[in-house]
DNA sequence: TTGTAGGCGTTATCAG
DNA sequence: CTGATAACGCCTACAA
């Protein structure tokens, strides 16, 4: 039996508003008897028992972080490292943090008034209803992504100017049939990815070819290396190729490996996010880098925020993307 | 303004209390009645508040996963394996799952009655209070490493069998100068893996050399490299490293790699727990597989039971471990 | 400066 | 079968 504010009270022979008075640090009450309360809290290893606070607070003092369904996901560093960021900058606050990984777990999460804001991290568009989400009526941060017409302040990287320095600086290698490697389309992550490419290569004079292109419904295990050697099989003539994530560029190294393709000697790969993993991977990873932990601390900071009822200057908070060249870039071949 | 039970109540035009009853799906409440009421919870949306009812009923519903400070652990995808069987399990129940970070939030987290019992993931001894730990009297469970002398059921790896098997399998291979490269002693895990690897090359008729055992206090970036790139240099006679975990691995692949030893022709390099992310390096990473994901299932599955009141059968649930031959391993050059 | 009492949304006990 | 009503632990007017 946990003790209560009651038990502090008697003990301190005061009554329970007085001790509820010193525990939220407010005026109207006599230094001697505080102190004589405070002493008793100690004694007693007293602590207020947040869901009763909460029910007459009307505050949970938990944030929820939801990340879609699907078990990949936590093994992504792009996730972790984002999550990283949210860890560091909740640290920082009094919340405590939710997390939900299925949709029955993130609709008890929300719909019980169990938490006072969400971060939706890197939302797909067919898994959320909207409506639903507006119903919540609650602050929510979309984080990674973003959901299309949605009115929830969003968190992510420059897709479309990442896409464009790495499909650039193939180009400018020397490459001029370059490959996309791409996540499903149903996140505008990999619809802003396949875009931007799409302009790159009009504005650097390159046709465009379907061909190039491959969709991957997600990166869930064994499986990928094989679709993606024949992928490597059927482009030949390809010598560079741009990956959505960093964990794709790795699936596309195995798989290149697998084939007998040499990286960076027979194909050049870039991967995006640039997570920490990918320096420690043989050869190093080019990729494009954006401040993941920066922004998994902005969601937490800008979603603490709405919960003060402050504005917010504005709904979209992009991070920049540079690319780095590391080992699996070089100039191409004349064949493979 | 969420609706509430009085609310349905009061359109429903019963009392409270037959809400409730049918909300528990407790007798005595009139089939038309009861019918009347679902409708109306229904149409109003309601929900019940989750916080509301811990206050009576005395659980709050929720369960917490503590990891240990220190941000190298969500990149750590031993950590999230686990994390992720954790999650598939506590799908299966009605918790929702609080996680901690630091130490500033596992104590708001675990004092405040916030949870109904904890998983404390690979802890350090010497950061929880076992006095502490006791003293919060809720259900805990210990997984990925054991806290030494607690009280607490712990689920874990077979790591001294992993160590034997990876030490073996080198020597098998014709390795005699084998390096362990070992986390900070401070977690049993890596205790456990030095005895292991001690007695194994007893066994085997090896010398134990102190110059081949290499621990590091985590695996933080860059420095790691550095470091290990030096130990591999100050010991060019040795034909094959074990490692504690993959993610070490990786650190000493990389770290090979730019000390110009190639591997396994120069260098053969055994992890620990076969991470799904191994057998995408290049090369895949010979290791010792558990069940990562079935850890973390189990540390739930008898976590919930605790909390069902229910009597465990044992109080350490070991995982058995087994050698996977990949491409880290060859036979052993007369010279580096 | 202090204490009393009402209420937050639920469940549970006890009458009717 | 149904409905008051008293908790649960805490906060907060309002009184004293």
């Amino acid at each position: 039996m946990a003790v209560s504010i009651k038990d502090v009270a008697l003990k301190a022979g005061v009554s329970i508003a007085s001790v509820s008075r010193v525990l939220s640090g407010k005026p109207g009450v006599g230094a001697k008897t505080a102190e004589r309360i405070r002493q008793v809290i100690d004694e007693l290893g007293y602590r207020p028992n947040l869901g009763a606070r909460g029910l007459v607070k009307r505050k949970t003092g938990n944030i929820a972080v939801v990340v879609p369904r699907g078990s990949y996901i936590l093994n992504n560093p792009f996730f972790s490292t984002i999550l990283d960021g949210i860890a560091k900058e909740i640290d920082q606050t009094e919340f405590n943090l939710l997390m939900s990984f299925t949709s029955v777990q993130q609709q008890r999460l929300l719909e019980t008034q169990a938490v006072d804001g969400a971060i939706l991290f890197s939302p797909r568009n067919e898994e959320l209803s909207m409506d639903w989400l507006k119903s919540l009526a609650i602050p929510i941060i979309v984080v990674g992504s973003y959901l299309e017409d949605s009115p929830f302040p969003c968190v992510r990287p420059d897709d479309e100017e990442g896409v464009r320095q790495s499909v650039t600086a193939l180009f400018n290698k020397g490459h001029r049939t370059i490959g996309l490697v791409n996540g499903p389309m149903s996140s505008m992550h990999s619809v802003r990815y396949y875009k931007g490419y799409e302009s790159t290569l009009k504005y650097l004079g390159i046709p465009f070819s379907k061909e190039l292109v491959f969709e991957l419904d997600e990166f869930d295990g064994g499986k990928v290396v094989e679709v993606v050697s024949e992928f490597l099989k059927g482009n030949q003539h390809m010598t560079g190729v741009v990956c959505s994530s960093d964990f794709l560029a790795m699936g596309v190294m195995k798989a290149a490996d697998n084939a007998n393709v040499s990286i960076p000697h027979d194909l050049s790969v870039v991967g995006a996010d640039d997570v920490p993993i990918s320096s420690f991977l043989t050869p190093s990873l080019s990729s494009v880098h954006v401040d993941l932990i920066g922004m998994g601390r902005k969601a937490v900071s800008i979603l603490t925020q709405l919960l003060e009822e402050k504005e917010l200057e504005k709904k979209e908070y992009i991070f920049p993307m540079h690319y780095v060249d590391r080992g699996t870039t070089g100039t191409p071949k004349m064949k493979r």
